[in-house]
DNA sequence: TATAGATTTGCAATGATTACAATAATGTAA
DNA sequence: TTACATTATTGTAATCATTGCAAATCTATA
């Protein structure tokens, strides 16, 4: 991944300059973060950025599958640029959320056979190693 | 589960009345419902109820490990009486939350082996075979 | 350059959740 | 039973994430 611009516009969305930083965040920092964190980040950058603009691109991305929106706080949403499967670990004393490695596809759900499957989610709620 | 005043009892939960009416309104609708649910259909039966007392008894319950809270929705959390190991599945056009059978304990993390564990949550999202 | 369409912005509104203080109910000791 | 302390419930106001919306800005293209 050298060029966020070619990324998006593969994905069909047009690079504009505030989507491409957003997606440059969400690339480099893999801690999960909430629409304010990603937007007290690059405010700084561009001053003139809209909270409004951050959540409008993310759910752009969440709809093209460009990253994934992640149920985990009880309070708020977040995001991550990393598509493939792995699942999400909270820890409950630092608050950290960290990812996992998982293979989704061998979770066998016995009485859904027939429904169609989007979106798999796995998250673990518990005590990281530091915190024990 | 004929006395839901002894079951709260042997959980560390004084029975007061709103607190079996509530549990009682989890144990019987298996729908995963709202606080905003919740509280509609027990004012009818309690006039006086607050959605505090909705809250906080959720909150409480939640505690003691006697519900579980469910982060499937983008916006509002959900409550399910079912403590046992299940899924839950979420059709994006009729929007309903359906329980899945899932040995939750087969689900092999790989390199998580040392945190500690204290709730596992799978969820899928996608269409139920009455809406495909 | 002019214009249409897309994007961004700022601010107001919404809606779930929480804080908090007052009221009511409950339990207990005398 | 009464008095008192504790706990539970209630109502209202505040908080905070998210969305709606219209104005302003930018971009592409003729």
């Amino acid at each position: 991944m050298d060029n966020f611009g070619e990324y998006l516009k593969d994905k069909g969305v047009k690079p504009s300059y505030q989507r491409i930083k957003i997606f440059e965040y969400l690339y480099r920092n893999k801690n999960h973060p909430t629409v304010d964190m990603i937007y007290k980040e690059l405010v700084n950058e561009i001053p003139t950025l809209s909270k409004t603009t951050v959540y409008n691109t993310l759910k752009l991305f969440s709809g093209k599958n460009i990253i994934l929106l992640i149920n985990i706080e009880e309070n708020e949403l977040r995001f991550d640029a990393d598509t493939t499967d792995h699942g999400h670990f909270k820890c409950t004393k630092c608050g950290n959320i960290l990812d996992f490695d998982i293979d989704l596809s061998e979770i066998n759900t016995k009485n859904i056979e027939k429904y169609k499957i989007d979106e798999t989610h796995l998250y673990i709620k518990g005590m990281c190693d530091k915190c024990k």
